[in-house]
DNA sequence: GTGCTTATTCATCACATGATGAAATGTATG
DNA sequence: CATACATTTCATCATGTGATGAATAAGCAC
């Protein structure tokens, strides 16, 4: 029983169609991108597109953008050790998954389609705050302490740190910032993170 | 001489169309938005954009969201005053600007198409570093006095710090930091600034 | 080779977009 | 009223879009 026929083996065309998408979804978001842009950039026919990714636009975004990355794993990772380094585990940890550059194309489009479009933005939402910083403020021996709408507070401020890390270094690209080591910024910002937390 | 003929008394559709165009384009961006789209939430014949804005979509887009701010004069306010508030008037500053229902719409849409497009977020770049976290680095007695490099860092730090606001507080809307008093919000990152100039 | 399956190409559809032209309508001046 | 100009409407163009169908080429099992 075993199959007949070609073999899928297409799996270099699909991985240029894939790498097309993340540079033309990283650099235009969404709405900016077609999929005749796509194929140009991919040098391949328009219909490949549809041919490996049934369900047009929004499933090859959906599939490209994929992160390859569990939240939870991450979050233990951070909330592990002793709850006075949280906040530099919190930014060394942040910038080691973005600094990586399997992901980061995707992590860019991902933030730059998200921020411009309605819906995509309510799920960014709930991602960072149910997902990630709700989860540190949680997991911190002090802060939990606190009243629900300070435990909010807090995961806002914490939030906006490291929203304006990844729009300052990724998407706007601030010289200071992107060039800056990751030691440096972890040195600067973690002890930020530290004190939303302590105090 | 008077001037014969109808006079230019369309100012209500005028006001029809940039008011739809501003929420068309803060809420999906620059390449999201469609000129028959603000005609038809304006309800108003497409023609009619093309008739008050001449030059078309980008036309409109530099018309709508052109800012009514001078920042030279929000960095002249920021600066005048003891060094060791700047942090807080920074802050304070920013919020009000930003919290002005006249100017939002705009500034988050300005924003949220700045941040999709490669050629808009290189102006967008320039004009947070040059135009204000530069200045502001740059008044500070103390920090005015470091190497070059690490004024452009401490100018990323803030410009990270008042990036994360923005998009937590009005793209993204986190819901703790969209609901929070101005004063809560300035007692809180103020010294975060004001620790990036001073030490 | 034969048959089956996939990859690739070519052609095309219906639709939305930005843009322009031309006519019709309304409103002021003289 | 007649003229002049702005507003508004209707019609249309070329282009780009996402999507689909059909045909051809290529690989693998039998």
């Amino acid at each position: 029983m075993s199959p007949r026929g070609r073999r899928p083996g297409g799996e270099d065309t699909r991985a240029a169609i894939v790498e097309a998408a993340r540079g033309e979804f990283a650099a235009r978001g969404y709405a900016g991108t077609s999929l005749r842009g796509i194929a140009r950039a991919a040098e391949v026919d328009p219909r490949l597109v549809h041919h490996y990714f049934e369900g047009g636009k929004s499933a090859l975004f959906a599939a490209v953008m994929a992160i390859p990355i569990d939240p939870a794993t991450i979050i233990a990772g951070v909330v592990l050790g002793p709850p006075e380094g949280i906040g530099v585990r919190v930014v060394r940890t942040f910038l080691t998954v973005w600094d990586n550059p399997e992901v980061q194309p995707a992590l860019v489009g991902l933030v730059r389609s998200a921020l411009a479009d309605e819906v995509l933005v309510s799920q960014l939402r709930d991602y960072v705050y149910r997902d990630l910083v709700g989860q540190i403020v949680a997991a911190h021996p002090h802060a939990r302490t606190l009243s629900a709408a300070e435990q909010s507070l807090r995961a806002g401020l914490i939030a906006t740190q490291m929203l304006g890390l990844v729009v300052g270094r990724y998407v706007v690209e601030l010289p200071a910032l992107a060039k800056a080591p990751v030691d440096t910024l972890v040195e600067r910002i973690g002890p930020i993170i530290q004190a939303h937390l302590d105090r």
